[in-house]
DNA sequence: GAATTAGTTAGCCATATCGCTAAGTGTATT
DNA sequence: AATACACTTAGCGATATGGCTAACTAATTC
């Protein structure tokens, strides 16, 4: 993985990953909490986790036994930035195409 | 890969596939056109097109000999709206820690 | 201080992904 | 008709990914 966007996006391709993130969204986590709605056996679970730490999406603090984990909010605002920005070219250019095609219709009713 | 956004989120990992992706946004291309800013073969460049394709996020036309790809929106849009959503919920928990922050900064004023 | 709980480390296996080359198909172009 | 062009198919190899079990560490709890 090259860059941010990369590890980002490769990070949220995997549906266990993106639950993690939609649960961790309504506030921080233990690992065990994070765990439980997931059939996986523990140790594959960590490796989501170390997944999604790694990215920087989540950050986490062990105090005793417990890690405790909770969402990290730049890379998710920078890839919505990245698609909104995709998508702002794109759209323009629809525009531009559709003015183009009115222009046509025009022309061709004279 | 489950759903619409696994494939998505896979699809973007790639450094080669998001920059079709940056180029298709401003206008319809031609494989080659769309293979020349890169350095890998054709077939392995092929691949990436196809992935795009069976994703949903490119459509292709074979005219001649000349495949013209395009960019479709829907997949984009549903993307940054998982990811608006995302944040939104985050973002007024966050609203919510901050006015208790403030209710517990208060009490401990008296 | 023995047992339980919470997480961690190590290592194995199957499949997927990303790169390549070689050779083939069908459409222009000369 | 021969050549060149624009893909396309087939198949190889290396590495990454996602799953598992077994065994270990460290912190509570009884």
């Amino acid at each position: 993985m090259t860059n941010q966007l990369d590890s980002f996006f490769g990070a949220m391709a995997d549906p266990t990953r993106r639950a993690v993130i939609e649960q961790l969204a309504s506030g921080p986590a233990s690992v065990s909490a994070l765990h439980a709605p997931h059939k996986m056996a523990l140790p594959t679970f960590m490796r989501h986790l170390r997944v999604l730490e790694e990215t920087g999406i989540v950050r986490s603090i062990k105090k005793g036994r417990v890690r405790t984990c909770h969402i990290e909010a730049a890379p998710l605002i920078e890839a919505q930035g990245w698609l909104a920005w995709q998508r702002e070219i794109w759209e323009s250019r629809l525009d531009r195409l559709e003015s183009l095609t009115h222009d046509i219709a025009r022309n061709e009713e004279e």
